[in-house]
DNA sequence: AAATATTTTGTTAGCGCTGTCATTTTGGAT
DNA sequence: ATCCAAAATGACAGCGCTAACAAAATATTT
């Protein structure tokens, strides 16, 4: 009597299982399973049915080493804040789960010497089909160089610096002078602002939208009134003390940050300032902190998840359109997002 | 003329190169990547030197669909504060990237009705090697119960709930008790209590730890000085509402975490209360938030990270001692880590 | 030195899928 | 009906590794 080879095989369910539970051969179930076209629908009902049945599902190195691509991509980050990377997964593995796909992380030291180094090394490895940068590895040349080099599909969020490629931002520099407008609407003349870290994109943004606000407000740009921040509460202390010792201190303070603002909003505390009658401050990104301090934080709202959503849909699209290497999918492509100013607690009119 | 078949193989290094370029068997270079014993150390360092020549890395996907294992760990989470996840993430990455591991992540929705099914049909798709959970998952008796029907190694940072497994925590009753005694040393005898989301475990047990303090310092427990919070800044608002518009308000108000600490603080600020003058205020958790507010809140350390790459050596010690099954590796493990009071700005001795 | 145990290395068969290409079936146009 | 293009399905060869087993080289014992 012939024996059929019969391995233990972990008890698992394989495509050879639904293949013969819905009668048809595995390359059928293949084509279902990855949505291909020229499945008759009730070919494809049937199939679905028994992958169902089973409780299927593909085995993601089979796939991965079968086929052209891992279905894993990759999330780059260097020295980001705790909320904005949460709110940033959180929107990613929305996405994903949506489109099958995994994600895997990738911190590189921010002090690394070799960062595009790094981050290929890590693609070499873990074989992700594209890529994701957030600030401020987006805002790096080198690192974009380096990927376009080996051809790996690669989506930011990033600031508007113009360079081509698939993204998301927030338009920094109109949300900046907004909020300058706000304060100058309010009637304050001498505006403060406490810049973020030098390595980011969005800190050079920032500073021509706070410029661009007082040219509107007929306003003369002061260097004096520019104090350069590092986007932690630390720095934001620093120019308080800066700030708020001045001769002739400004009236409102606009920090790049929350962070920054929470730092300053302490130092205007321990100096026994009233905000916002004796000193306006303003914040950017709307993080949970904004809430908690006292009185609440106005600021911007950046909707950071949804971008790293969206950010994550383009990439998936570029991945995919490679794979059937139609040129459907856009080569370049950024969408712009609305940064609303939320008007809260620590801004009023300047008292005189 | 015989033509080798001669697929494009997108020109990535295989271990056949390898194995060419050092002059031995694909089996040897396996073992040598596998760290397997019986390899002369002649040869391995032959095989090093070609790995690093040709700049190998051996195929995930391949490793996982001929090997046992798949050298990915998951890390379920619902509900976290930002910050804990990050620092989490950060602990696991670093041990994960020691030892040649990757995190997949899965953020079932909080309201999940079958939060079990749910994490079960992760594992299922990922395929993941263990599981590590962080509260309040890892609190939940059901879906620990499903791991281990399913038999996959899991670990948890979670509080001393006495439930055997792998695992890491902080002893949450011995910290809390340790904060009323700081209160009590300072003088405060109506101490107020906000306790944490009922989900948590954690939170069960700083109530104890509240208790405990109380007994030791003769100080009689009262019903009305207990405020039901849920780890939020909102609910600490309200706690605030309720203690400081009692008829005997309480002189110092212990917070469960520092999130709705900061709510408090915001409540007492509002209604002009002097803190730590007329009121002290103690959080848990040592946030950066905690280092935002003004003043500095006193709270409780976690070392997070730590304990989260902590919990992953033991998940991936007893991940490999299962491959190899010896019976090395102890079934049951808790690592109990160090909580310190960090005596900050928001408490002093009570007003008379 | 022969015999045996032990270490070291190699051979081969898959793991569970997808890509390629062959084959069958179907729906029209003649 | 007959032929033909298009749609639907299938057969089969790998993808790059590891597990199991086989063989060779070396060390140890008698």
């Amino acid at each position: 009597m012939h024996q059929k080879r019969q391995r233990p095989n972990s008890g698992r369910v394989t495509i050879d299982d639904v293949a013969e539970q819905s009668g048809v051969s595995i390359k059928t179930v293949s084509r279902v399973l990855n949505n291909e076209p020229n499945v008759r629908p009730s070919t494809r009902a049937r199939v679905e049915a028994a992958v169902l049945a089973l409780d299927y599902s593909p085995n993601p190195s089979a796939r991965g080493l079968a086929g052209t691509h891992s279905r894993m991509i990759g999330l780059i980050y260097a020295n980001p804040s705790p909320n904005y990377l949460f709110r940033t997964i959180n929107g990613i593995l929305e996405a994903c789960n949506d489109a099958g796909y995994g994600l895997s992380l990738h911190a590189p030291s921010s002090e690394q010497p070799d960062l595009a180094g790094s981050i290929t090394h890590f693609v070499a490895q873990s074989r992700v089909d594209g890529l994701l940068l957030i600030p401020p590895v987006g805002d790096i040349p080198a690192v974009l160089d380096a990927l376009e080099a080996i051809h790996l599909p690669y989506a930011r969020i990033a600031p508007l610096d113009g360079r081509p490629g698939l993204g998301v931002a927030v338009d920094d520099r109109h949300a900046s002078a907004q909020i300058v407008e706000h304060l100058t609407q309010l009637g304050h003349t001498r505006i403060g602002f406490i810049s973020g870290h030098p390595d980011h994109g969005a800190t050079q943004s920032r500073l021509e939208g706070y410029r661009i606000g007082l040219l509107r407000a007929d306003i003369e740009f002061e260097k004096t009134l520019v104090f350069q921040g590092l986007f932690n509460s630390e720095s934001g202390r620093e120019a308080g003390a800066y700030f708020l010792d001045l001769p002739e201190p400004p009236t409102a303070i606009f920090a790049s940050n929350d962070e920054m603002a929470a730092g300053l909003l302490q130092a205007a505390h321990e100096r026994q300032w009233q905000v916002p009658e004796q000193l306006s401050i303003v914040g950017f990104d709307d993080t949970p902190l904004s809430r908690m301090l006292c009185p609440l934080l106005t600021t911007v709202h950046q909707p950071i998840r949804h971008m790293a959503l969206r950010a994550t849909e383009l990439l998936l699209e570029s991945i995919e359109a490679r794979n059937v290497s139609d040129g459907k999918s856009p080569k370049s492509r950024v969408e712009v997002f609305d940064a609303p100013l939320i008007v809260r607690g620590t801004t009023a009119a300047p008292n005189r």
